[in-house]
RNA sequence: CGGGGCGUAGCGCAGCCUGGUAGCGCACCUGCCUUGGGCGCAGGGGGUCGGCGGUUCAAAUCCGCCCGCCCCGACCA
């Protein structure tokens, strides 16, 4: 393509509201438009780049045995009603009618229709195993969207169901799609790991999250470079670090502790370690209160607490319902002398003793507290991992960093198939539910995840695999008939090997296309400019800086040398 | 939903406090000039000042309501 025929409109200085670098790259470089909040146009250049990782992915999931559908976007409610999920959802769903008052919805993924579909065509084990993928634009009621592509209310989605006879079969699915993830992602150039993640609500007996370390992201992930354990911090479990009580067991003891609300405080006035208090947060949990007790320097983890909890149905108790059970405000709670409600207490609390809590008393607390003697809590993890803690394998210390989720395997297990009537027939003729898995990808996601790895000060630096153009021919001056010829000729070569390549042809000065080209992010320049008197042009590496001056005639070939051979290639392989 | 901020030309902003018929930079158009890192000179076009209502002789400016967007928090299959 030539430059000048082609829509790029890029900014010299981008508008304010973009935080991270990947909304503010994809905006100034020309790629996105803000329609709304959460709601972004693809621009040609964005499109390109969602084509070929478009690409990549279908052709691992063909790998695997994927067969590609095409879904509806809107959905009926009955479908949603009948996995029970049209009420779970919430507000998250964006929900409408129609002239006739039906209730619809748009879809925030698929496995209602897919099931469906599966439910009415399949009835033998014979025609299992199945993995059905699809390529959709999703939609999600986000309450706050925000950091450009990161969190939106429509995004794209590659989402695809494994349908299975058994376990067996499911754990299989599952592999190939691990493997088929590794795959997409490499190929895509990103530096990912794949950890261990909260298995949610939804039921499932396993899910991994693949992840790529960023401070834009939104996931914390606790990770081990000793022995290699990485899970989301939702899930991960670590050993809190060890504390040495003091020896003999002493009797609670009530002390006035005026105006002392909070850990840190209490540390002063007491002159204690935060390891020898227990923190108190009161949750109610199906209309009724939840003690949880963790460690002074610990914090409470919402996730485990829904497993420990067994329910989703929890919230933070309010002021006036903590007055109501305890019969003090919070910085005065603690789990002696406590009753009618339940007491939940994290690990690392087992076996402690003379520890410090409130008093249920405004203004006092209790010492020489000892779990399990002064009161019965139940054990459960409930803690935050912390950077720096031992790891649960193999003890050496954890790190947390922040990282964006590009993708989620998910063992799902029954729930779709028995609420929606999903059943074949096995071999000795019974009715069984299939076992199924479910897949995602997020495409927008692989595109900011890229450009948040390796962006540097000029712009965006795409891994080849899926940059918009592999390579761009800048003439520096476009009335210059020899450049001209010169441009036209590597043009239309680098066009017949198979190169997506763009032609900056306008009559722009220099400095203004090689700006352009940095900041769009194309992997390769050809620079033709005043040294093809001298039979050369210059070949520069977007990624490195580097510059190379080559012979005209060999301009091709260094170029593919440089590429790696071929087009379809990433520039770097995981990092786990 | 709670807290904060913003809304003036395509983009970035000033003007608002103290009311008087809207401005700067970039971008854009025309001409000249220039062509190796966002040139230079000259001329020019473009804005119902987010919307509605109120106060006033007069509102971008003051007041009220609404809408939109951003950030923090809550939330996030």
């Amino acid at each position: 393509m030539k430059w000048s025929e082609t829509f790029i409109p890029t900014l010299r200085e981008a508008p304010s509201d973009a935080e991270f670098t990947s909304h503010h790259l994809l905006l100034r470089a020309g790629y996105i438009r803000q329609l709304g909040a959460g709601i972004y146009s693809y621009l040609p250049l964005a499109q390109r780049v969602i084509q070929r990782i478009t690409r990549i992915i279908r052709e691992e999931m063909d790998r695997i045995g994927g067969q590609e559908f095409y879904l509806p976007a809107l959905h009926p409610a009955e479908i949603w009603k009948e996995s029970g999920r049209w009420e779970i959802m919430g507000e998250n769903m964006f929900r409408l009618r129609d002239r006739y008052q039906r209730d619809l919805c748009l879809g925030m993924t698929h496995e209602e229709v897919f099931t469906t579909i599966i439910r009415d065509a399949v009835r033998s084990y014979k025609e299992l195993p199945q993995i059905w993928y699809q390529i959709q634009v999703k939609f999600r009621d986000e309450p706050r969207p925000k950091s450009g592509l990161l969190r939106v209310r429509q995004f794209l989605m590659k989402d695809s169901y494994s349908f299975d006879v058994d376990w067996n079969g499911l754990d299989r699915s599952y592999q190939k799609h691990h493997q088929a993830y590794c795959s997409i992602f490499e190929r895509c150039g990103l530096k990912y790991i794949a950890i261990q993640a909260h298995s949610g609500a939804m039921g499932g007996t396993g899910s991994e999250e693949f992840v790529v370390r960023s401070e834009a992201g939104e996931d914390l992930v606790v990770f081990c470079s000793t022995c290699g354990y990485a899970a989301n911090r939702e899930k991960a479990s670590t050993r809190a670090s060890r504390v040495v009580d003091t020896a003999q067991d002493l009797e609670p003891e009530l002390v006035h502790t005026p105006g002392q609300k909070t850990i840190a405080q209490l540390c002063e006035f007491l002159r204690i370690e935060p390891t020898h208090q227990m923190k108190s947060v009161v949750y109610m949990a199906d209309g009724k209160p939840v003690l949880v007790l963790v460690r002074g320097d610990c914090e409470v983890n919402e996730a485990k607490l829904e497993s420990a909890l067994g329910t989703q149905e929890f919230r933070p108790a309010h002021p006036d319902e903590i007055r109501q059970f305890f019969g003090a405000d919070p910085g005065s709670l603690g789990p002696y002398q406590l009753s009618g409600v339940k007491i939940l207490a994290d690990h690392s609390l087992r076996g402690r003793k003379n520890l410090v809590s409130g008093a249920n008393r405004d203004d006092y607390h209790y010492k020489n507290l000892t779990p399990g003697e002064d009161f019965r809590p139940e054990y459960f993890d409930l803690r935050n991992a912390e950077s720096g803690d031992p790891c649960s394998l193999c003890g050496k210390p954890v790190e947390v960093f922040r990282a964006m989720e590009v993708g989620h395997i998910f063992k799902l297990g029954l729930k779709y198939s028995e609420s929606m009537s999903a059943y074949v027939l096995n071999e000795a003729g019974r009715r069984i539910p299939l076992v199924m898995g479910s897949y995602g990808i997020g495409l927008e996601r692989i595109v900011c995840a890229a450009i948040e790895l390796y962006a540097d000060n000029d712009g965006i630096v795409w891994p080849q695999s899926i940059a918009p153009f592999d390579v761009v021919i800048s003439q520096v001056n476009s009335n210059d008939e020899e450049q001209t010829r010169v441009s036209a000729d590597l043009y239309s070569k680098l066009k017949d090997s198979g190169a997506e390549v763009i032609w900056d042809d306008r009559n722009e000065r220099p400095g203004v296309k090689f700006k352009d080209a940095d900041l769009i992010g194309i992997p390769y320049r050809i620079t033709v400019g005043n040294k093809i008197k001298h039979g050369k042009v210059e070949i520069f590496q977007r990624a490195q800086r580097t510059q190379h001056e080559v012979e005209i005639g060999a301009a091709l070939v260094t170029l593919s040398e440089m590429r790696g051979g071929h087009g379809i290639r990433s520039s770097s392989s995981p990092q786990s």
